[in-house]
DNA sequence: CAGAATCCGTGGGGATACTG
DNA sequence: CAGTATCCCCACGGATTCTG
């Protein structure tokens, strides 16, 4: 039996608009994340996107299947349901992803800085 | 002085909805690479970017500048003008971008037949 | 030259309620 | 269980026109 995932797996703030790299739609790159162990159901998946309503994380589900990233099965059986996994080329855009991260995590500090410059900045000539 | 952008930088599929991978805002990723080689005037960067109207040029190059990943100077001289280049920060978002780059491009033909064999399928099942 | 102002159409994302 | 249906809103992107 897989582990369930945490509800808590990703704080208030993610996605958060500071992060300049997106991979796929509003919540592709948490979806993903929520498959690099292996399949979910879609119950599974709503545990940590709380936050996301079953239309949107259907869409976003289905954006990435259309994309090959995520193959969708059925199991029509006396309990009937359905798992999300990553194809090969899904788990493929987790290099990618990674090195992405490890940039947004090195410079949170300076995105977080420069907006704050900036938008004080703003705020000042906005005022003056 | 520095060479001129060349106008077909960029051919019409660029960006394409294919790509799921995205820096910034729909245009940033282009605007970086215009910079890469140094300063560039406005009026520089709406050669390759034809396609960009000067409010969205704008635009994503004020949202460049607020993320600290562009900085923007005026001279206001007796020909005022005014010149963007990327920052230390900017400049380090080259390398995510080129392995982001890379995974596009080498999985390129999959993105494009998964999308075609789903478009397909679902065509069918609408008009079966 | 380097934008700003204005108007507008589209669609992505969300809330709520309902269903095979 | 795993979605769909409907409605709504507003932010994004674009076209056009105007300006310090």
């Amino acid at each position: 039996m897989r582990r369930p995932l945490p509800a808590d797996m990703f704080d208030e703030l993610c996605p958060s608009s500071l992060n300049p790299i997106r991979f796929g739609d509003k919540w592709a790159a948490l979806v993903i994340r929520c498959l690099e162990d292996g399949p979910r159901r879609f119950s599974e998946l709503r545990v940590p996107l709380s936050r996301v309503t079953p239309k949107v994380l259907t869409q976003s589900l289905r954006s990435l299947e259309r994309d090959g990233l995520v193959k969708r099965t059925v199991y029509a059986e006396a309990a009937p349901h359905v798992e999300y996994e990553l194809t090969p080329l899904g788990r493929s855009m987790l290099e990618p992803m990674a090195v992405a991260c490890a940039w947004v995590e090195q410079h949170w500090d300076e995105l977080l800085d420069a907006r704050e410059a900036y938008d004080d900045a703003a705020r000042l000539h906005q005022a003056g």
